[in-house]
RNA sequence: GGGAGCAUAGCUCAGCUGGUUCAGAGCAUCUGCCUUACAAGCAGAGGGUCAGGGGUUCGAAUCCCUUUGCUCCCACCA
């Protein structure tokens, strides 16, 4: 094959991409061979592919391409989340920008509008992940909200509700007045706000006095329905058991309440109870039976029961009451504030806590087998740190809100009959039927089904299990055979949205883990360290990037730099770098391609001793990739295969066994650097699959597999032999001392040199070809004298001298061997200093002194080569 | 307010149970090379008081305490 001289991966990504599909390579079935599998977290389905995705996919493709490569049957379940909240926002803000407002369609309409908009936009996403060579099943593509998960909720649901775990009832809830629906609490962002505290006058009945109440929110006034004062507050001392205020502008009596809740530090001690307007509030209204009084209409404007401000919005009504009031002079002063305020983790509008009517779901139960199975490693998180979140989430775990105000979603299956109570049923047959049990002369058209749909991770939580119908049917073979699964790759903000939950769900359904391990990937950030977004502009197009680096190197920029659970700063120079590495993986299969085999030559003795010492690095370094790999530590073990493909194989290994120009080569070694070769692509596979499987199709063995994609991982076979890496290292040390040599008297690599040795056990004579040939040594001798005229240099304890013909500066090279001797000196004391330490003798590891023994005697002998070399100069 | 984590070369990060010439890698920088696979390359070089202080130890980047700076999570103080 002539192969060009640049690796362009815009020319070959699609085509094995579409090989591997034709060919089915990603699909599993149930077999007898050990499942391995992964389920995506799922993405919105109509969203964009951002750069977090590109990490997190690379890393689970990684995982599954190396296990299916290990023998496994590896299965990664790929789909998409129908994200209620944020889709419905999308398709209300298509149909504004429309002219079409939401409030005049029916719920079929809008649902009709919704559908459309998923099956236009609806898996973009997915199809952007064939460009990064995901190696999903595709064949088992689902949705959250396809007819399979849809019946998977609602069973859920049913199942929940029949053991007594749901139930239904006004609480206060974190209301979205923009997407108009209560929100978990999970999707409430607290972020420190500038506002400011607003000191209002509260008449007391009766009297001209007055009571000074402290609030950042003043318009929530009209909702006021007591005043409350710290029992044991001096300053309220005197006020009589039953005074009674008037609430500013509004005008109304309310009754002073006493309750230590009240914190006599803040403001002035007073504290203004809205029971419909804050959390705090409405416990107090519920401990004193207090009127709670809703003053916001759904979107977040004043409503109409108490006859001001009505329509005006929350804060517009703010500034409009600041003045009313100061006009009215009940205003005492303002002052500027820094407080935490919630908002919407989806529409970002400030959150209103909100009395409302809502499911929920009881957590406790659900949450103990979850909690004991990470704490006891059942289910490991990499890096562990994330236990202790997760514990204390779990810990005080609270009651989830399922419910939520919007109709893209989930419907929930309560059934309201129409003299009042309700039945849950997975189907409205079914529902019919419970509902006459209690009352025969209920018809269908009777019923009317719950408007509000479930909380987005209501089905997500259900993902590894539904995925392979597990709750519908939870004998079925394919759940039997894949679940638990493996790994679960995901970032640590949807600990609790997903993660727990998900362990939730396992335990309560199969009574099992649902993956036994969790890798927290980082959050994406541009170099400076900023979170990318859309508002700053600095998150690339990752289609962009694929366009300009290739999958493959963007794929090796993302795991160059995401080590476990830490944040990766993206650089576009470590695509860069990803694509230069594609690009030496090309070249040397170019070089090894152009060679031309002679079957008649012998093996020369370099090529011998090339091999001899590839061999043992090969297997040390496949074990220290799978020990890496064992520990999740993606980012590291490609950085070993970056190395050993880059240093040792193309640099020194190549090097070694490369023929002359034109020069024709044996065939053992052709062989043997073919079987390096396929090995490595083997290896680098999982992290780059397009260019290796570009080159594997053109090398592959006679007889191997159609694709590298099902090629069989190298083992390590036996211990890599240290020693040998070790000696070799000595050669090398003598090879780069050389080149060092040519450096400084520039004397180009053409020009032969002799190499003469003063002979020693720290000679690497087995390796003698490899010196002579990567040195380009003309002829190598042992001596017995020192030679004054030559370059000299020592590795280890032996002495080399590259004869000048009297060409050195004198000067240099002395100060180069003082600098030396001064340093191994200085070594040498140092270990002399612990060794004549008794302490340290006596207490420290006997392998510890030991290795501090041979150091002394390394450190000697340098040092006796390095004087005589001084000695020999002088 | 509570909790967790981080701080090592200009940048991004390794450094595991305290002990190997332990102070490392990649990138960037500088020098020399368009050497017939690769300039998206090759051969070299410089660069760090391991955030500051204290302690434990024969021995500390590593363990403990403390100060400073940053990040994240949790929490209803109006």
């Amino acid at each position: 094959m002539q192969l060009a001289d640049k690796y362009s991966p815009e020319l070959i990504e699609q085509k094995w991409y579409d090989f591997w599909i034709e060919n089915n390579l990603f699909h599993s079935e149930p077999d007898a061979r050990e499942p391995y599998t992964i389920v995506i977290p799922p993405p919105n389905v109509t969203g964009m592919l951002h750069m977090g995705h590109m990490l997190n996919n690379t890393l689970q493709d990684v995982l599954v391409r190396r296990a299916r490569m290990q023998g496994k049957n590896a299965c990664w379940v790929p789909g998409t989340d129908h994200a209620s909240i944020a889709t419905e926002a999308k398709v209300v803000a298509k149909l504004k920008a429309e002219g079409i407002d939401k409030a005049s369609l029916t719920r079929e309409e809008f649902l009709k509008h919704a559908w459309e908009w998923k099956e236009k936009h609806g898996g973009i996403i997915l199809q952007q992940l064939r460009k990064l060579g995901a190696s999903c099943d595709w064949e088992r593509t689902c949705f959250t909200m396809d007819e399979e998960r849809s019946a998977s909720v609602l069973k859920v649901f049913v199942d929940l509700y029949n053991k007594g775990r749901i139930y239904r009832g006004v609480r206060m809830v974190n209301w979205d007045p923009s997407a108009q629906t209560a929100l978990s609490d999970e999707e409430v962002i607290y972020k420190e706000s500038q506002g400011k505290l607003y000191y209002l006058r509260y008449m007391i009945e009766g009297s001209d006095k007055y009571i000074v109440v402290a609030t950042t929110r003043p318009e929530t006034i009209l909702g006021d329905t007591a005043l409350c004062v710290n029992p044991n507050d001096e300053r309220y001392k005197d006020l009589p058991a039953d005074a009674r205020v008037i609430v500013p502008l509004v005008g109304r009596s309310i009754p002073v309440i006493r309750d230590e809740y009240v914190d006599l530090e803040f403001g002035t001690g007073a504290l203004k109870v809205t029971p419909a307007h804050d959390v705090n509030d409405y416990m107090l209204g519920e401990k004193y039976g207090l009127e709670a009084i809703d003053i916001f209409n759904d979107n977040g404007t004043i409503n109409d029961k108490v006859g001001m401000y009505v329509g005006v919005d929350r804060f517009e009504c703010r500034k409009v009451i600041e003045g009313d009031l100061t006009a009215a002079g009940l205003m005492e002063k303002v002052e500027p504030y820094t407080n935490n305020v919630g908002y919407s983790e989806r529409t970002g509008v400030a959150i209103e806590p909100k009395l409302s009517m809502q499911w929920f779901l009881s957590m406790e139960e659900l949450a103990k087998p979850a909690t004991a199975a990470v704490l006891e490693d059942v289910i490991k998180f990499v890096p562990t740190k994330y236990k202790n979140t997760y514990r204390h989430w779990m810990e005080n775990i609270k009651d989830w809100c399922i419910s939520r105000q919007l109709w893209w979603g989930h419907r929930i299956p309560a059934y309201y009959m129409p003299k009042g109570g309700y039945v849950v049923a997975e189907t409205a047959e079914e529902a019919l039927r419970l509902a006459q049990e209690k009352d025969a002369s209920i018809t269908m058209a009777d019923l009317r089904q719950d408007e509000d749909v479930l909380d987005t991770w209501f089905s997500s939580w259900l993902w590894p299990i539904s995925v392979f119908d597990g709750i519908r049917n939870p004998n079925n073979p394919e759940i039997e055979y894949y679940y638990p699964t493996n790994d679960l790759v995901t970032g640590p903000d949807i600990i609790f949205f997903w993660i727990a939950r998900m362990i939730m769900a396992g335990y309560e359904w199969r009574n099992e883990k649902p993956f036994s391990n969790v890798y927290f990937t980082g959050i994406v950030r541009d170099k400076l360290g900023r979170k990318m977004s859309k508002q700053l502009g600095n998150s690339p197009d990752p289609l962009d990037l694929i366009a300009k680096y290739g999958a493959d190197g963007m794929r090796i920029a993302m795991l160059m730099s995401a080590s476990a659970g830490n944040d990766v700063m993206f650089d576009e120079a470590l695509c860069e770098q990803g694509r230069n590495f594609c690009n030496k993986i090309w070249n040397a299969y170019r070089l090894v391609n152009m060679w031309e085999v002679d079957a008649t030559i012998a093996q020369p003795e370099a090529s011998k001793q090339a091999i001899t010492w590839f061999d043992e690095v090969m297997l040390e370094r496949i074990e220290r990739i799978n020990h890496l790999m064992a520990q999740y530590r993606i980012s590291e073990a490609f950085t070993e295969l970056y190395r050993l493909f880059w240093d040792d194989f193309s640099g020194w290994y190549l090097e070694m066994v490369k023929p002359a120009y034109q020069a024709p080569i044996d065939a053992k070694t052709l062989a043997s650097t073919k079987h390096y070769f396929d090995q490595l692509l083997r290896l680098m596979h999982p992290f780059m699959p397009f260019v290796t499987e570009e080159i594997w199709q053109d090398l592959k063995p006679e007889g191997e597999v159609k694709s590298i994609v099902v090629a069989e991982q190298p083992k390590a076979e036996r211990e890599a032999n240290a020693a040998i890496i070790a000696r070799f290292g000595l050669a090398q040390e003598v090879i780069s001392a050389i080149r060092n040599i040519r450096k400084q008297k520039n004397i180009a690599q053409k020009e032969a040199l002799a190499l003469n040795y003063i002979a020693d056990e720290n000679y690497p004579a087995e390796f003698e070809a490899v010196i002579v040939k990567m040195g380009n040594i003309k002829e190598v001798a042992t001596v017995v004298e020192k030679d004054p005229t030559a370059a000299a240099f020592i590795v280890k304890t032996t002495q080399y001298f590259v004869p000048m013909e009297g060409n050195i500066d004198k000067e240099a090279e002395l100060k180069k061997l003082g600098d030396d001797l001064t340093y191994y000196e200085g070594f040498l004391s140092s270990v002399m200093k612990k060794l004549s330490n008794e302490r340290f003798v006596s207490s420290a590891p006997e392998k510890v002194v030991a290795n501090e023994r041979a150091k002394q005697a390394d450190a000697e002998a340098k040092i006796a080569a390095l004087k005589a070399q001084i000695a020999a100069l002088q």
